[in-house]
DNA sequence: TTATATCTTCTAAAGAATTAGAAGATAATC
DNA sequence: GATTATCTTCTAATTCTTTAGAAGATATAA
């Protein structure tokens, strides 16, 4: 009587793998500082946990170093952020990308760089589909 | 020792208000219902207890109808989608609306149609950000 | 070498999410 | 009015996530 685990990172595990793709490998004192900076002050046997989760769900891989072990990831940022991207398309906005987008220009404060940026990239696209 | 509660409605809950965004208000049976018909299929009391929660949480209202409640969705779905989008945005993307958008452009299959919609609106921006 | 610092492992508490059975309340049917 | 169907409430099991203390292992320093 459980919900299946999810396919992508949770909260912390996310948070852990920003500070590896940052800089790798690291020990669990090396990201413990690295989340200590962004506000989020854990002990060291917290971190620790967590990690040796990440290494069993194949997020890390740990080689020891010393008396320590050092992390290193595993899955790509891109990869990860494709994937959480996707879910969220699919399953809020129904798959549709171009909803995503429009809901992203209404709603965010895109300023005029991004827009020409993506202005340009639209343009591109649209060259390829109709070539 | 225990994760703050998330700012936007669970899988199940999301799912429950697809259902209840689509027609309200309805019962726990016709929400049952609904579930089932996107291949969920839960005891009628698996539902009813998260639609109670749901009703603390603030996202339904609860009127009774006879022997049995209608329930009514408070929130809309726009703002839920918003708000999940937004939450990606930040976590993932660090913020970046144009970095999403070239990823969506990258990934997902946007056809001819969709990228002429979104080269006209983003020409629209474009000429409200320089007037 | 002994004390001190540091690391890991083990254990576990607490909250949230998912699922559902049992029991009690209530309405509809014959 | 008694039986049956339907609804709700209560309770609880299970899994996941987050968090951390206690205890044991190991290395560094004095």
């Amino acid at each position: 009587m459980a919900r299946p685990a999810s396919e992508y990172p949770t909260e912390l595990e996310l948070a852990i793998l920003k500070v590896l793709w940052l800089k790798a490998p690291q020990t669990v004192q090396g990201v413990r500082e690295g989340l200590a900076a962004t506000g989020r002050e854990l002990a060291h046997s917290s971190v620790i946990t967590v990690m040796n989760i990440m290494v069993r769900k194949g997020y890390l891989r740990r080689d020891k170093a010393g008396r320590a072990f050092r992390f290193t990831p595993l899955v790509e940022q891109q990869d990860v952020s494709r994937q959480m991207l996707g879910d969220i398309v699919k399953r809020v906005f129904d798959g549709s990308a171009s909803a995503v987008m429009l809901e992203l220009l209404e709603t965010s404060d895109v300023d005029a760089d991004e827009i020409a940026a993506i202005r340009r990239l639209i343009n591109r696209k649209s060259r390829e589909a109709n070539p």
